[in-house]
DNA sequence: AAATTCACG
DNA sequence: GACGTACGTGAATTTC
């Protein structure tokens, strides 16, 4: 066999995704025994390659073969029309992690596999096929693709593997109605729903091809619309030209692709039955692995039919090298850093750390970036640390050497970062991709850990960096206090000598690097690979780019508060004083107690292991019906609660440079799967009393836009009716009926046009009991009412709503069998404390039946928020905030009512399709110049 | 650092 | 029969 390419010589071109899509649908959910990852597709392909290898061996087989894959989603044709391809469902989750695992194979068996940056993999094609067929040879392409009917003629043929049907000149005449030369022309017209090519409207294929073959041409057709007799159609060509031009631009295969390899690279090669064998194994694919050693004439290796749980490591994960710090590499110029970046590229992932001046991303100075491709193996490339750091005295801002210029640093990184084929693996990306954010680098798209153990084991443990490295990698990292130092004395990053900085910071990449590993595998396992796809890893871009925007407060309105607040306070103190006979700290609980308690003789007992008295509001209230005195602390608590924790403190968490509040959300805060919201938290600014409602009128929108606001009416009752199936609250929601008032109704005989608001009440409390695991003592308390009597209101409830019991105890049996429980989308929240003895039993039960309730509640408007950024694209808004059932949104005025209507829709509709819930989601709306308004 | 209190859903 | 209890958060303040 010749070594160049040439006459006589046969290329086939295999296309990939094209394979995979037909592995994936033909065959049953296929799972690996011992670790349930999906392995159906890889299966199906791995057969397919077999067929075709033993289907050509005759005279005609080729003497050259590749299997060609698309590679990343963004090509040179999305640059030249953004809805390219945009219509395209998501790939299905069981799907993506097995297309690695396609090429995988494709090396396995020897075959050529190739993919390049850019381009798909029907351009990679083209131009093969073209350089193949001017060397004088023959090409075969193996698809049923029509996008690649324009290669065909000259010795290029197609052959639908499926069908084994030849496509040649006919074939494709009897497709198009054209030759394979006025292929795109015709695609140019007809346009394709599939690709989201727009053509012409109203011409179909039929139709494209009698006016091609009239005028010969598109051009000519175009250039002479004029001449067309169908009025309809003459408009059509004339007005849509742009449109047409472009399609054809969309369809027309790139011929004449820069190639990193030759065709002499595609030479067929034998297997290497070691390489093969090791492959077919670790998939533990039975027969296959067995049929292929017969064929080879070698041992089929054994495939154990269990792993024992946890007891191996994954058979694909090597023995990693230990941590060792004195190993990592200081990156200091820009061949070193690009020499990551090529390794980062080939690896196709890379772990990335940012070290900064501080905590707060939207404060904070980037120090330096450190980077991990594979474990054991990570950099620190140091920007801004200073100089003569510790000898503060003469410490000057001059930059210590051993480091790159920061924007060099940052123009190298900035292709590898953005890049979307290279996945970016951080431990709370979030922070990492803000800081990027403001540097100009938009990193996409990322992988994180943090979020990962989140999704997996959600009330089992923290997801912090640290405690997860003690708990699976059993490594405890630098401690960051051994560089800083501690209170008084801490030091900034930027003041960390650079030869300490690279191993605490490349350790930190390597860390999360080998967690990425050692998660990504144990996401299927779990079952939580949709979880973590789909309210987890998309999430982050959108919690970034809300906090980033943030919401104005305006800093008068707020002093201005503070000052009335100051004087009312002191005003109080001086009553409370004269009330207890001396000067004492009102804010200090153990002090107000003594007066209570011991000075005055009131009612009231010690509490807890301090042996201090209680002063919580509820006790207060109790005495304040006899005495003043506690009447008028509970007035200067709320006052001095809103001043130091809202009108005072909101203040100082204005940005300097924006001029506005931008909170930080925990993603994996929560357990349930809600958000939670500090620095500060703006997910409790006061509403329920009027005095602290007023400080939401400090939110306000920028002149000329308003704030918008969308709150789920009654989500967890809903979804509470929709779970355990109580057909009467169910209907009760479809008829938008007042879900308190006909509770009310129900349980105490109560015809609707009687009700009175204090049985609404009392209802309208049970039914939250309810949400939290209700119990006779709590509901007593809350009602202030004997528990012998809130006991009878719960038994009433339960007799008349049999399936929320049923739900109650059913939800707590799942728990104790299964340590955990599940929301409607799947999301895992464990329960490790259901099992214990006492008191702790009753908390840990009383969470279970919260939990899928609140988390399902929490799961819904994720997917809403997700949802949200592509549905309010085109108007002039940003979301800004989340608080649990509410999105806030500021909007140019004049666009509120479309901002409602679109939010609005995709908020009602943020369950589905995944879960069609049996009651309507509803949406309150409202809009304002600021907050107070807006709700 | 822990305990207490209180703001929100 | 007695435990002690509403579910989920974050922040400010006092106390140890």
């Amino acid at each position: 066999m010749s070594t160049n390419f040439g006459k006589g010589c046969h290329l086939h071109l295999i296309d990939g995704s094209a394979f995979i899509f037909r592995a994936f649908h033909a065959l049953p959910p296929l799972t690996r025994k011992s670790d349930g990852l999906p392995i159906g597709a890889v299966s199906g392909f791995c057969n397919m390659l077999q067929r075709y290898i033993d289907g050509n061996t005759g005279p005609d087989a080729p003497t050259h073969v590749a299997v060609i894959f698309d590679k990343g989603s963004h090509t040179f044709r999305n640059d030249l029309y953004d809805q390219y391809k945009a219509n395209r469902d998501a790939m299905p989750e069981d799907m993506r992690p097995q297309i690695p695992l396609t090429r995988e194979a494709t090396v396995a068996f020897n075959i050529a596999c190739k993919e390049q940056e850019g381009f798909e993999a029907d351009d990679i094609m083209a131009t093969l096929a073209h350089q193949a067929r001017d060397a004088g040879g023959r090409v075969t392409i193996l698809s049923s693709d029509k996008d690649l009917m324009q290669l065909v003629g000259d010795g290029v043929e197609m052959l639908d593997p499926m069908k084994n049907k030849l496509i040649d000149r006919d074939g494709v005449f009897e497709k198009f109605g054209v030759g394979p030369e006025r292929v795109v022309d015709v695609q140019a017209l007809a346009g394709d729903s599939v690709d989201n090519v727009p053509g012409a409207p109203g011409i179909g294929i039929k139709t494209a091809a009698l006016l091609i073959n009239e005028y010969g041409s598109l051009e000519e057709l175009l250039d002479r619309a004029e001449e067309i007799k169908q009025p309809k159609r003459r408009q059509t060509l004339i007005e849509k030209r742009e449109q047409i031009e472009l399609s054809k631009k969309l369809v027309q295969l790139d011929c004449d692709m820069e190639l990193d390899f030759t065709l002499d690279d595609l030479e067929v090669r034998e297997p290497d039955p070691d390489t093969l064998m090791e492959f077919l194994t670790r998939m533990e694919f039975r027969t296959l692995t067995k049929r292929l050693a017969d064929k080879l004439n070698v041992e089929a290796p054994a495939i154990p039919d269990t792993t024992p749980e946890g007891a191996n490591p994954p058979a694909d994960a090597p023995e990693w090298p230990a941590i060792d710090p004195e190993k990592y590499e200081h990156v200091s110029d820009l061949a070193a850093l690009e020499a990551w970046v090529a390794r980062a590229r080939e690896t196709g992932w890379v772990a990335v750390d940012t070290e900064t001046t501080g905590v707060n991303d939207m404060t904070c100075d980037l120090v330096g970036i450190s980077l991990s491709v594979q474990p054991g193996e990570a950099c620190y490339i140091p920007l801004a640390h200073k100089a003569n750091a510790g000898d503060d005295l003469f410490a000057d801002n001059s930059l210590a050497p051993g480091q790159m210029p920061m924007s060099e640093a940052l123009d190298t990184l900035r292709p590898l970062l953005e890049d979307p084929a290279v996945l970016k693996i951080g431990q709370n990306m979030k922070f990492d991709a803000k800081v990027f954010a403001r540097y100009g680098v938009d990193v996409a798209p990322i992988d994180d850990t943090m979020l990962m153990s989140y999704a997996m084991n959600a009330g089992l443990h923290g997801h912090g960096m640290d405690a997860l490295s003690e708990r699976y990698l059993s490594h405890t990292p630098i401690p960051i206090k051994d560089l800083l130092g501690t209170g008084k004395k801490q030091i900034t990053f930027d003041l960390v000598p650079i030869e300490d900085a690279v191993k605490y910071a490349a350790e930190d990449a390597d860390i999360t690097l080998r967690l990425w590993m050692t998660f990504k595998p144990q996401l299927h396992r779990t079952q939580v690979t949709r979880v973590y796809e789909t309210l987890e890893r998309p999430l982050v871009p959108v919690l970034a780019q809300m906090e980033r925007h943030g919401i104005k407060v305006d800093r008068q309105t707020l002093s201005r508060m503070s000052g009335a607040f100051a004087q009312k306070m002191a005003q109080l103190e001086e009553e409370i004083h004269e009330l207890a006979g001396e000067s004492f700290n009102v804010g200090s609980p153990k002090q107000l107690g003594e007066i209570l308690f011991d000075k005055m003789g009131l009612e009231g007992g010690k509490k807890g292991k301090t042996g201090a008295y209680a002063t919580g509001a509820d006790i207060l209230e109790d005495l304040a019906t006899e005495h003043d005195l506690p009447a008028r602390v509970l007035d200067w608590r709320q006052l001095s609660k809103l001043k130091s924790t809202y009108t005072d403190a909101l203040q100082e968490h204005i940005n300097a440079d924006t001029g506005r509040v931008h909170t930080s959300y925990l993603q994996s805060g929560a357990n349930t799967g809600r958000l939670a919201s500090a620095d500060p938290n703006l997910q409790n600014i006061p509403v329920r009393s009027e005095e602290g409602r007023r400080i939401r009128e400090a939110f306000v929108a920028e002149e000329g836009k308003v704030l918008v606001s969308l709150d789920y009416s009654q989500i967890e009752l809903r979804i509470l009716a929709h779970m355990a199936g109580i057909d009467a609250l169910k209907q009760a929601f479809r008829d938008g009926q007042d879900i308190h008032a006909m509770t009310a109704s129900e349980m105490f005989n109560v015809p609707m046009e009687e009700m009175t608001s204090d049985i609404r009440r009392q209802a309208k409390a049970i039914n939250f009991g309810v949400i939290y695991g209700i119990s006779g003592f709590g509901l007593a308390r809350n009602l202030r009412i004997p528990r012998a009597e809130a006991q009878g209101f719960i038994d009433r409830y339960f007799e008349r709503f049999p399936g929320i019991k049923q739900y109650m105890d059913d939800t707590k049996a799942f728990a104790k069998e299964h340590k955990r429980v599940e929301t409607l989308f799947g999301r895992l929240i464990h329960t490790p404390e259901i099992a214990a003895k006492g008191p702790r039993a009753g908390f840990a039960q009383r969470a279970a039946i919260n939990a899928p309730i609140q988390g399902t509640a929490a799961d819904i408007i994720r997917r809403a928020m997700v949802q949200m950024p592509n549905a309010i694209a085109d108007l002039p808004a940003k979301m800004l905030l989340q608080v649990h059932d509410e999105l806030i949104f500021e909007v140019q005025e004049d666009a509120a009512d479309d901002l409602i209507a679109v939010a609005k829709e995709v908020m009602e509709g943020a369950a589905l399709p995944v879960v069609q819930l049996d009651v309507p989601l509803v949406v309150d709306a409202g809009k304002g110049a600021n907050w107070a308004e807006a709700h």
